[in-house]
RNA sequence: GCUGCCGUAGCUCAGUUGGUAGAGCAUACCCUUGGUAAGGGUAAGGUCGAUGGUUCGAUUCCAUUCGGCAGCACCA
């Protein structure tokens, strides 16, 4: 007699050991044809399981989001395993996880797959899920599991099965003549996957996510319970690729860049302009919070980056300068805190002057391998809004949270709500003891829980120099951007000799803070592009209004619109051009000037603007005087 | 850096089975003075990413290289 608990209480009793398809089936016929899997104990598991004893099991739907989601992607991904060693045998299997949105599966193959062999893989999975497969779960013993897959000359999945620890289960996947390890759980037949899929590229994957080991061959799928959601998925995919900042930066005549200086950016006069408008809101919240600004060397002595522990480390990846007349050894800087620490060095450092906080829009210099390079997000040439806090140990607390209301605050101006906390601990390859790490860990964790804030663990994360805190925030299509940080170094004062004395007269080594609150302008501006789809609110917008005529007559009026705005404050400009309203509405419109002023007869003759915005369709007429002050107004940043 | 794909006008793209190229938009000029997302006409605009090779002849074929895109690896 088993005793099967459901979700509702309810309690069923059986005879003898039955399956949870039967439960389904016993329930009712809809939910079991609706059925995919069984969750017991917070653990999905296949709705085959048996159950030999009194269980409480939920019976999991597509209906349950995410769980239910990432079951079918990982079928999916077997679909497609099976479809590419039908089509093409001589093909290795690997891996193939569920992922965001979608999965991947890595073949190793002599002769690279092309985009041709997508739609044909994808006809040969439909083809598979119509011949409704039963899909099988077997215990194998490891050494016959191994010697198996080696026999089939699949040398990757023999080594993954070797590596899987003595005291777990070996369970292989059966469906149709396809059989792959897997841990499980998954779907009954090849037909529950459904038809909702798509293959979606192609892409080469180091194999154990090790770039010293062979390249595999990776196909991204998407995957979804019906048509519908897998086209909302798409069509999300094309608005996102709208939104791009390099196609947006072109468009908007915000920035290009060029082969003659790659990685670095040519900020135009709107794109620059927008950066200004940034770098004040920072500079202002700075001042506001007991920071000074300070400038430092571009150029500095590669003696001053052995010294910090950065040239050994990072040397391949600094900038060399040399003279042509002599032998130099500068680099040319890749980050400023050495540089910080050279003026805090200057004079000798009290207590007294505690917590001393140095900021700097500090221009760097980093030579990121090519491939990391993505427009302006990860560039070579970049600008931190940088800053180190000199502290003593017991202001660590109290500066972490003063510094995480710093950063919410500035967040917030920009439209960000969703703001996510990572921290990373002690990587492998470090400087300081090993006491020297806990003590930096205990005090950023302790810090971070009285600012209240919720932190995820990003195990071995960490700079070399101490553990971080880090910063997500989450845009308005939903992608997640890692912004600020905040991290606890003890081993840069020590190593560059900072010290201070103390209230009872001894030396003291102070903690060095390192934060920013956008991370690079480069790539904070890039984010900001693609959170507002380039449709700026007016403080932000390069340009906030464009007065434009209907009629030629109403020229003199236009300019001295124009320059009532400009002397409120306002960017503005001003269209005269020969073309009719219905051009110019269009044309601003795609330049996402927030705001037009459009003028005709009527207005010039009783000083009035019709006030258009960005998007809508409606206009307002007002006088003159009420537009401009109320722009004015809108147009103020953030103080 | 690695794997794959791509590089034709400012932008989006077509084309040449090897005989040095075409459209739309944008630009300039002309006509049009028009009331809220493209009025009409004319013109100008390209050593087809670069270098080398094969060829009577290369934008097209081959090699190398630079750059871009996607992912992987990297990210002080």
């Amino acid at each position: 007699m088993v005793a099967i608990t459901l979700p509702d209480g309810s309690v069923r009793r059986y005879p003898n050991p039955i399956t949870g398809l039967e439960v389904a089936t016993d329930i009712g016929p809809g939910l079991a044809r609706a059925a995919l899997a069984l969750r017991i104990d917070g653990t999905m598991r296949d709705l085959t399981t048996r159950l030999d004893q009194d269980t409480a099991i939920a019976i999991v739907t597509a209906k349950d989001g995410d769980d239910a989601l990432e079951l079918l992607r990982h079928d999916t991904a077997h679909l497609m395993a099976e479809a590419v060693k039908e089509l093409y045998p001589e093909t290795l299997v690997t891996i193939g996880p569920s992922i965001e949105n979608g999965f991947y599966y890595d073949f190793c193959r002599p002769t690279p797959f092309t985009p041709a062999d997508l739609p044909l893989i994808e006809e040969r999975m439909r083809q598979i899920v119509e011949r409704d497969e039963p899909i099988t779960c077997e215990i194998w013993d490891r050494d016959a599991a191994v010697a198996f897959f080696q026999g089939l000359g699949e040398t990757y999945k023999a080594e993954i099965i070797s590596a899987i620890p003595a005291e777990q289960k070996i369970t292989l996947y059966r469906q149709g003549n396809f059989i792959d390890l897997c841990r499980g759980p998954h779907l009954s037949s090849t037909a529950k996957v459904g038809k909702a899929f798509k293959l979606m590229k192609l892409a080469g994957a180091y194999w154990r996510g090790d770039s010293r080991n062979a390249m595999l061959q990776r196909i991204y799928g998407t995957a979804w319970f019906d048509k519908k959601d897998l086209d909302a998925y798409l069509h999300m995919l094309e608005e996102a690729e709208k939104r791009d900042h390099r196609r947006l930066g072109r468009e908007m005549n915000l920035f290009h860049q060029q082969e003659e200086a790659v990685g670095s950016v040519f900020w135009h006069p709107a794109g620059w302009q927008l950066w200004r408008t940034v770098e004040g809101v920072i500079r202002r919240r700075l001042d506001a919070n007991g920071y000074v600004e300070v400038k430092t060397p571009q150029l500095v002595d590669r003696r001053l980056w052995e010294a910090s522990g950065h040239w050994e480390k990072f040397s391949q990846s600094m900038f060399l300068a040399t003279s042509g007349e002599e032998e130099l050894q500068l680099a040319i800087k890749p980050m400023n805190c050495p540089c910080h620490v050279q003026i805090y060095r200057q004079g000798i450092k009290s207590y007294r002057d505690l917590p001393l906080r140095m900021a700097e829009f500090g221009s760097c210099h980093r030579y990121e391998p090519s491939g990391a390079l993505h427009g302006i997000m990860r560039v070579r040439a970049f600008t931190q809004d940088d800053a180190h806090i000199f502290c003593t140990e017991d202001q660590i607390t109290s500066e972490t949270i003063a510094f995480c209301e710093l950063f919410k605050t500035v967040y917030r101006d920009f439209g960000f709500d969703n703001v996510r906390v990572k921290f990373s601990d002690r990587p492998e390859k470090r400087a300081g003891s090993d006491e020297t790490w806990d003590k930096a860990e205990g005090a950023l964790l302790e810090a971070a829980k009285a600012a209240g804030l919720e932190t995820t663990l990003n195990p071995g994360e960490g700079a070399f120099y101490g553990p971080k805190l880090e910063f997500v925030l989450r845009d308005a299509i939903g992608r997640d951007w890692q912004c600020g940080t905040l991290q606890v170094d003890f081993v840069m004062p020590e190593r560059l000799d900072a010290s201070y004395i103390a209230e009872d007269g001894g030396k003291r080594r102070p903690v060095m803070l390192h934060r920013a609150i956008l991370g690079s302008f480069e790539r904070f501006l890039g984010i900001l592009i693609e959170h507002f789809a380039g449709r700026f609110p007016v403080w932000l917008a390069p340009v906030q209004v464009v007065v434009a005529t209907i009629v030629s007559s109403a020229d003199d009026y236009a300019l001295e619109v124009l320059g009532a705005l400009k002397a409120a404050g306002l960017r503005a400009e001003v269209d005269l051009r020969n073309e009719k309203i219905n051009y110019k509405v269009r044309a601003h419109s795609e330049a996402k000037v927030p705001v037009m002023l459009v003028v005709g007869k009527r207005e010039a003759e009783i000083k009035s603007v019709a006030m258009r915005r960005l998007g809508g369709s409606e206009q307002e007429i007002l006088a003159l005087d009420d537009a401009v002050a109320k722009l004015a107004e809108e147009s103020k940043p953030p103080a």
